[in-house]
DNA sequence: ATTTTTGTTCACAAATATGTGAACTTATTA
DNA sequence: TAATAAGTTCACATATTTGTGAACAAAAAT
């Protein structure tokens, strides 16, 4: 079990909006999910991030944990930062 | 060559921005092509769309053509309304 | 050729994401 | 255990997307 993992356990205890929402596979923890992923992937702290894409580590962690919504320009932007390739589809 | 080809075609010819854009791969241009692509794959007008995600055709028109930037959330509201389902990742 | 349907563009209002710094909590490390 | 680093939450200001209807253009149908 990876700290990805661990992290999801963790937080599904202590938030039951997220249990439900993560179990459930409601876009808006997917997407955190996935960012943190890909930030921790890349050894990065959100400060770290945040400056790369002229932010604060406020707004890094309320895409993380709460955003209701985001722009694909965004994404796009932290991927960018992150040395990665955002890809969307419909299918 | 199928409709989604000769429409780009078309397109670039009339509208040069929108040739230099495809051609580079600029995000806002392809997902106004991706999104067009899946509504006419699925055999419907804009009009038709726009009341399916509660919108009008002006913004459907909007989003094929001039979107600046999209939400998740409307990508996935037309995914849904399309059958079909919206796929992001970060790799 | 005329009519009807479909798509485009515009400008404005409303809704919502994002930037920001402060105060706080949690984790790490010395 | 004290100090430092990392992450969270909040409220507010700002920026940007989205909803809307009207007027127009283009395409399709009759």
């Amino acid at each position: 079990m990876d700290d990805l993992y661990r992290y999801i356990d963790k937080r599904k205890k202590s938030d039951p909006e997220f249990a439900e929402g993560y179990d459930e596979g409601y876009e808006r923890f997917k997407i955190g999910v996935m960012l943190r992923e890909a930030r921790e992937s890349c050894g990065l702290t959100q400060a770290e991030l945040a400056n790369a894409i002229n932010t604060t580590k406020s707004a890094i962690s309320r895409l993380e944990n709460h955003a209701e919504d985001i722009r694909l320009s965004t994404l796009d932007k932290i991927a960018n930062a992150l040395g990665k390739t955002l890809k969307v589809s419909i299918n």
